[in-house]
DNA sequence: TGATGGCTCAATGTATACAATAAAACAAGC
DNA sequence: GCTTGTTTTATTGTATACATTGAGCCATCA
């Protein structure tokens, strides 16, 4: 059942680089699907055990999730899946609307009908997803959608920092949102392929401003106080 | 002279982490700076020798690096600065555009006379070094001048992407730039800060992004094809 | 019974040793 | 004399061993 099996099978005779990679994606996909929850503990040995290397290529790893904000990494204390805090929440939001909804008269300019067509499909099997309960399929269908409008933007750099910023926002979702109520068969997404293979930027801009913004209110922004430590805190500080 | 030796000395007391922040900088001002051309060969020896750390440290230094874009890590050839194609540079600055611009809302929103004396500041800092030809430090305060004010914003998100397309523009202003020119005596910020203060986002973001557009506009963006091998390419494609 | 002190253990930080590979130097042949 | 094949060397990739440190546990004492 765990793909970790089968990356160490296909590792055998893969290049170092490609298993690294490979590792790579499952622990992110994971982490994006929210089978690894926020704050879950990623021991360096558990992880090698795992994907049988050792924790050279571990670190390597973790720290490169580390510099995109999906794991946090604490100094001797090792690395966890980082649980945003509402500050983080608020700017990665903020920061989805400035450059998503910057992209978008860029993006109708590059819409062609293969690009509608791929965009409606992938839009398609996420509803298809959240019809099955395959929650985790959905929410990674989701992010997809958006980091492949961006990319095609052109812009290969912006195109980077959303698809960092929809990682982030599974994370988010999965600390602020109501369980269960993701997009919920709303067809926003259809809607947006349809302004922006018609050329209409303005209007898709528009849209997905509204849609992220629905995304924002859906969450409920209450931190979690930590279990005890409240009162040390008020007296140390 | 060089700042290597401050750094390991300072090492001797300070925490791993500290020196490792220590050297990530020390590395990173010398590509931003320019003392450490595109192209350059980062070897790791080299490099642990010279800040009395062992290659693991400073592998982890470089793939902070790599992931930033500033050094460019090809497989079993090692790390070198990189050099930005002029796909790339277009990427970056409509990227700057985007957000930079994006942002001078919020930033005008924000903006105190303390903030405001602080940026003056850099910016007289900034014309000063450039009558001193103190070229490399003119550069520093210039990028630190955009990043500071993304700052202001209050969004961290888009402060570190600021920060970083502020690092990569500086390399391509190394490749494509010409040489002494740039920014050269303008009083472009000192103007930027005017509309900021007075609370003037959207004039503030049309001066910006004419700013931008300047730098953009000065550079020479011949790709100076490779030495020797075009033939093959030819052939071989 | 609860808290504090020390002790043990587990997990990370760092360096180094070894293996693999690509570049470079050199030699041989056309 | 230039190209090509081989050897050598230099440099990175990987794993592991050792040091360090924070956390949990237990015993002791109030």
């Amino acid at each position: 059942m765990s793909n970790a099996q089968a990356v160490k099978r296909s590792a055998s005779k893969a290049e170092g680089d490609e298993r690294h990679e490979a590792i790579y994606r499952a622990v992110s996909d994971a982490i994006v699907e929210q089978r690894l929850k926020p704050g879950a503990r990623l021991r360096e040995d558990a992880l090698a055990d795992v994907f049988g290397i050792s924790r050279t290529g571990i670190r390597k790893i973790l720290q490169r999730l580390a510099l995109e904000q999906l794991v946090t990494l604490t100094p001797r204390r090792g690395a966890s899946v980082t649980r945003p805090t509402a500050d983080e929440a608020k700017d990665v939001f903020d920061a989805r609307q400035l450059i998503e909804c910057g992209l978008m008269p860029d993006v109708a300019r590059r819409m062609g009908e293969k690009e509608a067509a791929e965009l409606r499909d992938m839009a398609k099997r996420e509803r298809q997803a959240l019809r099955n309960g395959e929650q985790s399929l959905a929410i990674r269908l989701s992010a997809d959608f958006h980091v492949r409008i961006a990319q095609l933007s052109g812009n290969a750099t912006l195109a980077a920092f959303v698809e960092s910023l929809c990682s982030r926002s599974s994370l988010i979702l999965a600390v602020y949102g109501h369980p269960g109520h993701l997009g919920c068969e709303s067809h926003d997404h259809d809607d947006l392929v349809g302004y922006l293979e018609a050329g209409n930027g303005e209007r898709a801009s528009a849209f997905m401003s509204r849609h992220l913004k629905a995304i924002e209110a859906s969450l409920s922004m209450v931190e979690e106080e930590e279990s005890a430590p409240d009162l040390h805190q008020i007296f140390g500080g």
